[in-house]
DNA sequence: TAAATATGCTTTTTT
DNA sequence: AGCATATTTA
């Protein structure tokens, strides 16, 4: 397979190059060693298109960066021709380091960065072009709902039903089908009033964000896409510029990102011919000469469909599944060998992700032996579940793994407090990656609206923001004043506080205005000198500091008998600690890029300082990571697969690559917990176990503690019955081989076959439901279907369906998931 | 205008 | 249960 590919490469590449470094006379066998041959061929493989199909553990991020090392070493790219593109900033940073370990000081200049960032990067270069300035600021999701909140209210959408959070979100999905409130208009069924008013919104929105020079997280890609197709001359300077493009966790990106990518990978000077055309043509030729500056860009990308996790927010999993109809001729190598975990584990991986039926069959391996089984372990209650964590994690710790090690995942944000609680009591150190975050802070955002305003002052949103804050006596009624006012002037929002005199309030607050106005003036001479000259390093801290000082928030603080008011100082100072950080690593950095790296930057981001402790993170933050002993706790109906998702098409195959996700994680130790009742929005619920533990084969399990033994009103049963715990000979389940029954067979052995009774009623019983040939029925994941006869009796009826759109397929009756139609 | 009290809503996941 | 917002009261 290879033996095609490697001259190719080491042909063209063995001339006298006088390489830095360590000359060889392959400049890539050592990038090479030590890998297999799918992946060798995934590093080697030149030509336009490439999709690398890499399992959960396949080493994919080393045949990555191998890749992008191969192309620098050989010559075949200067940095600055590769683009790489990452799902996180904290993995675009783990990618810079390590391709700067194989070719060192080159990997300076490429742009390795999250979508996001780059977009960023373009758009700050090009913003003049189409209505905003470089000083652009960024809205994150907070901003974005408290504006639309406002123009909720102003617009009475409330009285159609429609709330901040749901236009929010709509308009999200629309963005990021590149969609604006125009060409949404002219689909939608406007003889819907409701339609109309969020239409209304919808375009008020984005006036609202033009006016304060802003973006909202799905515009930067949005309307880098738009940037690209309204001016083909710029998108082709960065046709021209990035010759290599890679992106990772490729089945991930969203129809816009698609839609960038297409964008930077079409020929250059190519915009009145259709993509595919051209594309699909110039495979045949011999390989073009590099550097020939009109053919398209090459494209790498990597993912794994079996780990779609995101399409809730518009990921679209056919970018991958349908990359080679759209780069014809793209070569696909796929990496199946797993080099992370126990077979046990990916036995378990393998059994669960069998059952998302519209999937190309693939299966992890190793040959690292079985391992430990995994442990299964069912609490009373959340807090008895967490006490279970807690104690293994202890357990673990003896046995010389470090805390770092060990990770705890669950399904919601909530669940982390029953673990942190029983973490604290027991002295356990953790660190949660996500959660609350540092930059949602009021008091964070607050000071981050003050540097806003002075960095972007066509921002209202920010200097409404901090126009009381601290308390100034400037309440609604001032507000609206100013805003009146700056119309009628046809000024911003900000240069009318310069002159509080005209805005026909008491003396008082004019006052308060003008000392506002000051301090914002005071500060912007230190950031952005009106001299031009450049700002010094510390600017920002020095503003930041000066800002809040003298705008009395500081002392506001300080004075307050509220006790968490000295924790909001903390983190203040925090925050100009974090400047100082900001001012150290980037000399020349302004304001501006101050801002953007924050607005960019999330927690899951700065995982490093985790040394020492467990990790506790969603299900979701997990994906990428990996640990040598994996808890996945909240094992239950309606947490894994959530309740939420039942509602949505696809929604529970979703949660089932979620929960692999969450298997995959383990390299040596997999405990899976779940609770018996569970507390929720305060009050104590029955949970029930999730269908997802049926699908694991029952001797993989070792469970500590079944659901079958703990009595769900409460209570463990008796010792007598928790001592006969399998593992001795009795069990039942040696005979039982683990058995494929991903697709038409009936799980034969699996691991609630030990509670049989424990089956949960709630989740799935269809009671008699009473099917018969020539029935329509609906499955959860197989949609409608027509039943071709029924066999069995009792509650082991099966019914023998054809699906319309899967075909043929036999179900328990009993607790399928179907319904009659 | 600001503090105190009542209500109601949340909990899916995130760049 | 806990938090954020709405409403009432001073």
């Amino acid at each position: 397979m290879t033996d095609a590919s490697i001259p190719l490469i080491v042909g063209g590449d063995i001339g006298p190059q006088g390489d830095a470094g360590s000359d060889r006379a392959r400049p890539d066998a050592d990038l090479l060693e030590g890998l297999n041959p799918p992946q060798r061929e995934a590093v080697i493989y030149r030509g336009p298109a490439l999709l690398i199909v890499a399992g959960a553990g396949s080493g994919k991020t080393s045949v990555l960066t191998r890749r992008i090392a191969s192309l620098l070493r050989s010559r075949e790219a200067w940095p600055s021709q590769i683009l790489a593109i990452t799902f996180t900033n904290k993995a675009a940073g783990e990618m810079r380091e390590r391709v700067a370990q194989l070719v060192g000081d080159r990997a300076q200049g490429m742009w390795i960065s999250t979508f996001h960032s780059a977009c960023v990067r373009i758009l700050r270069r090009e913003a003049e072009a189409f209505g905003f300035t470089k000083s652009f600021t960024i809205y994150d999701s907070g901003d974005t709902r408290a504006l639309l909140k406002r123009l909720v209210k102003e617009h009475e959408a409330d009285a159609f039903g429609l709330t901040p959070g749901s236009v929010m979100s709509k308009i999200s999905k629309l963005k990021n089908e590149l969609a604006d409130a125009e060409s949404y208009a002219r689909s939608a069924n406007m003889s819907d009033p409701a339609e109309r008013v969020f239409v209304e919104v919808f375009g008020e929105y984005q006036r609202a964000l033009q006016r304060a020079n802003a973006f909202d997280f799905d515009d930067l890609i949005g309307q880098t896409v738009f940037l690209f197709r309204a001016f083909p001359k710029i998108a082709d300077t960065y046709r021209r510029r990035f010759r290599h493009i890679l992106v990772d966790e490729y089945q991930d990106t969203n129809h816009a990102q698609y839609a960038l990518i297409n964008e930077l990978t079409r020929p250059v000077g190519s915009d009145a011919q259709p993509f595919d055309g051209g594309g699909g043509m110039m495979i045949f030729e011999a390989t073009p000469e590099p550097g020939s500056d009109t053919d398209a860009a090459s494209l790498t990308v990597v993912g794994d469909s079996d780990q779609s996790i995101y399409a809730f927010r518009g990921a679209d999993i056919r970018n991958i599944t349908e990359f080679e109809r759209d780069y014809p001729g793209a070569k696909v190598v796929l990496l199946e060998q797993n080099y992370r975990s126990t077979q046990n584990i990916l036995t378990a991986a393998n059994s669960v992700i069998g059952n998302n039926f519209d999937r190309k069959d693939k299966k992890l391996w190793t040959d690292v032996g079985a391992g430990e089984k995994i442990v299964g372990f069912t609490g009373y209650s959340q807090h008895d579940e967490a006490q279970f964590v807690a104690d293994e994690i202890e357990a673990l710790h003896r046995t010389d793994i470090d805390y770092s090690q060990m990770a705890v995942f669950y399904r919601t944000n909530s669940q982390s407090r029953a673990l942190e609680e029983i973490f604290i009591r027991s002295a356990i150190p953790y660190k949660i990656m996500g959660g609350t975050k540092f930059y949602e802070r009021a008091e964070i955002k607050d000071a981050m609206a003050y540097l806003v305003a002075i960095a972007n002052p066509a921002d209202e949103m920010a200097v409404r923001r901090i126009l009381n804050k601290p308390r100034r006596g400037i309440g609604d009624v001032t507000e609206t004043a100013i805003a009146r006012y700056a119309a009628d002037q046809q000024i911003t929002f900000r240069d009318a506080l310069a002159n509080a005199s005209a805005l026909g309030v008491g003396p008082k607050i004019q006052a308060a205005i003008a000392q506002l106005d000051a301090v914002l003036a005071e500060a912007a001479e230190i950031m952005l000198p009106s001299s031009g000259e450049l700002a010094p390093p510390t600017a920002v801290a020095e503003g930041l500091t000066l800002l809040l000082q003298k705008s009395g928030y500081m002392s506001a603080l300080r004075q307050s008998k509220d006790p968490q008011d000295e924790a909001r100082l903390e983190n203040l100072d925090e925050l100009v600690a974090v400047t100082r950080e900001f001012a150290r690593n980037n000399p020349d950095g302004t304001v501006i890029d101050f801002l953007t790296e924050v607005a960019l930057v999330s927690d899951a981001d700065d995982l490093e300082d985790a040394s020492g402790s467990v990790s506790l993170m969603t299900l979701h933050t997990a994906k990428g990571l990996e640990y040598d002993a994996v808890f996945v706790t909240g094992v239950e109906e309606d947490l894994i697969p959530h309740r939420i998702s039942a509602g949505e098409p696809g929604g529970p195959q979703e949660e089932r690559r979620l929960f692999y996700v969450g298997i995959t994680r383990a390299r040596k130790r997999l405990y899976m917990s779940l609770a018996m009742t569970r507390a929720q929005f305060g009050e104590v619920t029955v949970a029930m176990p999730s269908r997802f533990l049926q699908e694991i084969p029952a001797d993989l399990i070792d469970w500590r503690q079944s659901p079958g033994d703990v009595n769900s009103r409460g209570g463990i049963q008796s010792r007598a019955l928790n001592a006969r715990r399998p593992g001795g000979s009795g069990g039942g389940f040696g005979g039982a081989p683990a058995r494929r029954f991903g697709d038409d067979l009936v799980p034969k052995s699996t691991a609630l076959d030990r509670f049989p009774n424990r089956i949960p009623a709630r989740v799935r019983d269809n009671g008699d439901m009473i099917l018969g040939p020539g029935d329509r029925i609906r499955h959860e994941d197989f949609g409608e279907g027509r039943v071709d006869a029924v066999t069995g009796e009792g509650a082991k009826r099966v019914a023998h369906v054809r699906f319309d759109k899967v075909g043929a397929k036999k179900l328990l009756i009993k607790i399928a998931p179907i319904e009659k139609i």
